[in-house]
DNA sequence: ACATATAGTTTGACAATCAAACTATATGCT
DNA sequence: AGCATATAGTTTGATTGTCAAACTATATGT
């Protein structure tokens, strides 16, 4: 007999595949790649970042990282930054087209949690928050 | 002021991208490639399955799926099963070396899920998997 | 039985990725 | 201060992953 916290494990990883395969879908109606719309996505929820912590976010080396940057950079959707005090550095961050595009797919996101929690009561909703935010902080 | 399922909304980003991040660590200490790992995961959670409900669930085309499984088979870690009444259709399933693989990265799910409830009570743990297994039937 | 649809493979072109070499700047040590 | 070492990002060359389209084989519908 599984303990709950085995099923939990694969209520997680169920849920993870089953996001995963959607966000998929909905990166294929952008003509972008995986690898770009994820680094919006990263971009918009954290703010403007270094490449390097970026490439760490996303998974890729930073060579990687620059020719993608250069693409977006030429889709106009970010911008490079240079560093206030490290002059080494780069911030990556949106620009405005790019800030467009996130809160776009931010509110395909948001049709998705409501359609997730369509039989929640304000108040699980509310449990369930907390339950997350525990969550995300213990990672 | 955000609501609180929006704040959910973006908690679900935030899990979901830290759980990305985890599973390409995790992923770059196999050698294997996320899309080889991910179809092993895949075949390990939903069992056997041809090769076309593979590449959609994996989030690739048939051909390039025939092509990576083409490696899982040269590495022993899965097999191609004639379909039973369908000869056109291939099953693919895990072998007994893919499916010590699929468990011990199991194993490791299953401590990063104990790393993240590790301040749930048992009753906490238990609703928090009935919410999941709601949310999971509603995608 | 014939047209059409579906499952999977193969092929050729293209895109993504990495490791390593490289430039520029910062940091630490003596 | 000066020199060695570390770090941030870019570039390059080779490799791998990916797709679209053509192809084979089998199934389905009329």
């Amino acid at each position: 007999m599984k303990s709950n916290k085995e099923k939990l494990n694969h209520a997680f990883i169920e849920f993870y595949e089953k996001l995963s395969a959607w966000e998929l879908d909905i990166v294929k109606d952008t003509g972008l790649s995986l690898t770009l719309v994820h680094a919006v996505e990263i971009l918009g929820a954290f703010g403007a970042m270094p490449m390097k912590t970026l490439a760490d976010k996303v998974g890729v080396t930073t060579g990687t990282l620059t020719v993608q940057v250069d693409k977006l950079v030429g889709a106009e959707l970010v911008e490079r930054i240079p560093h206030q005090t490290d002059r080494r550095s780069i911030l990556v961050g949106l620009s405005a087209k790019g800030m467009a595009l996130f809160t776009e797919h931010d509110d395909l996101h948001l049709q998705l949690t409501t359609q997730l929690t369509a039989t929640f009561s304000e108040q699980e909703i509310t449990q369930l928050l907390v339950f997350f935010n525990r969550m995300n902080s213990e990672f």
